[in-house]
RNA sequence: GUGAGCGUAGCUCAGUUGGUUAGAGCACCAGGUUGUGGCCCUGGGGGUCGUGGGUUCAAAUCCCAUCGCUCACCCCA
């Protein structure tokens, strides 16, 4: 039997209700916030992630799904998707005709890690992109964006964590004062933090290892360095969220896996999920645009995973979507009718009401069994002693009360069954 | 890439120290005096016990290999 890849997954019918219902509270929620959707191609040119993400990312380093074409193009399938938007951005001229771009997107995403509990190798992620600012209210509305929906889900598990990174400048001067500070410990640090010291000092936060961790703990904070701007801007997004009723923690360690980010980085985590808490994360990259060959532009945004979402709605049973059900079933009571229920059925269905019947040839009983299955809200009886005298029987499934339609009337049924 | 656990019916799982035609619940199908559902009752279909090899008179059960799944590490959404 062929099975599907490795950490992919299929969305079957019964879970599609709630994916649905998703997608429509994002598309209400970006519409009130005026984000505007951009779909992007599945693939791209590898060298945009690798200049975009940072070659020394994990995301760039062992995570990409990349292959050659028949031209010998190296090709990547997007693990993430700001660097797309941001080549789409650039492409199309997007900020020469407005000053300031807000997008959103819906898409899956590509990495190839070991699957677990939260993680996927083929996922699915909604975020938001507002290039052409730098205001620090936009930080915000990427929090109160990401923790807002999460919120309406019913989730409540919920911890926003933010940080400050920075300008790039004050972040450079800032690793220096950290090198120096590890310079004469750098031989307690584990494996992987003496390789950061060289490639990304800031990530040694990110160890978990313990000996790693009481050495950097006295380490000097960035968050104590930062240049007055990434300061004020810092003290605007604590205070607005504050009034937006949001509670937040500041984590000096969130430093996160990709290299564009400056000033302020949030997360979102969640303790419904497993190991892998982070629903959402984000932050501002006011140098990705111009890295990628665009002219200089301030940005922010945010990704959530909704494979991950969804499980801690699953986990917090925060979610109760009805089944989709059809407005009729039309019953066929006796044989030699199919063209005729046929014909009914097509009717109806001009007429914006859902229904359907038995294509199987079964008898009454299953066909009564199969539209309470179905949870449909009437029954139609098509057949006997009423359909020789051009009647119709119609059964309220909920009530059980049923009801004698002439068949010349046929058309007040329209009203009764939506 | 590393580690641990698990693969028996569509699903959730039983299966005793190896021993007859491998079971249950749910789901599915058909019936319960021929025109109606939910509850209940009766019956039925469905398994090369993940796959391949080995040990044995005999393997779902023991051994080896392999594939897959799950969880965790790493990192991230």
């Amino acid at each position: 039997m062929i099975k599907s890849i490795t950490g992919t997954k299929d969305i079957l019918p019964a879970d599609i209700a709630k994916w649905q219902y998703l997608e429509e509270l994002l598309r209400e929620t970006f519409r009130l916030f005026n984000y505007k959707e951009i779909r992007t191609p599945v693939f791209e040119e590898t060298a945009l992630f690798i200049r975009g993400i940072g070659e020394e990312t994990d995301i760039v380093g062992k995570e990409m799904y990349t292959f050659k074409d028949r031209s010998e193009t190296s090709l990547t399938l997007k693990p993430e998707m700001t660097a797309p938007v941001v080549r789409s951005y650039i492409e199309h001229s997007l900020g020469a005709q407005q000053p300031l771009t807000k997008l959103f997107y819906i898409s899956p995403m590509f990495r190839q890690e070991r699957p677990q509990a939260g993680r996927l190798r083929q996922f699915n992620q909604f975020g938001a992109e507002a290039i052409g600012s730098r205001s620090p209210l936009l930080d915000t509305e990427m929090i109160q964006l990401a923790y807002g929906i999460l919120k309406s889900l019913g989730l409540n598990n919920l911890t926003v964590k933010i940080n400050s990174l920075g300008t790039p400048e004050t972040r450079e001067t800032y690793k220096k004062l950290l090198k120096n500070y590890l310079e004469d410990k750098k031989s307690l640090l584990s494996e992987d933090s003496r390789r950061r010291f060289d490639t990304n000092i800031l990530r040694i936060f990110d160890s978990k290892i313990e000996s790693d961790q009481t050495i950097i703990k006295d380490a000097p904070k960035l968050i104590e360095h930062l240049d007055d701007e990434s300061k004020q801007d810092f003290e605007v997004v604590k205070n607005q969220l504050s009034k937006a009723g949001i509670p937040f923690q500041i984590d000096t360690a969130l430093v996160r896996g990709l290299d564009y980010y400056t000033k302020l980085t949030f997360e979102i985590d969640s303790g419904s999920v497993g190991a892998q808490t982070a629903l959402c994360g984000g932050g501002r990259y006011d140098l990705l645009i111009e890295t990628l060959g665009g002219k200089a532009a301030p940005a922010t945004g945010f990704a959530a995973g909704i494979e991950r979402i969804l499980l801690a709605c699953e986990n917090e049973k925060s979610l109760n979507i009805p089944d989709q059900s059809i407005d009729v079933y039309l019953i066929r009571v006796d044989s030699g009718l199919e063209d005729k229920i046929a014909e009914f059925a097509s009717v109806l269905r001009t007429q914006n009401i859902s229904c359907d019947y038995d294509y199987l040839n079964r008898s009454v009983k299953a066909q009564m069994r199969e539209a309470n299955k179905m949870n449909t809200k009437y029954v139609l009886f098509v057949g006997g002693d009423e359909y020789k005298k051009e009647l119709l029987k119609l059964k309220d499934m909920s009530s059980g009360v049923e009801e004698i339609i002439a068949l010349s009337e046929f058309n007040t049924l329209y009203a009764k069954l939506k």
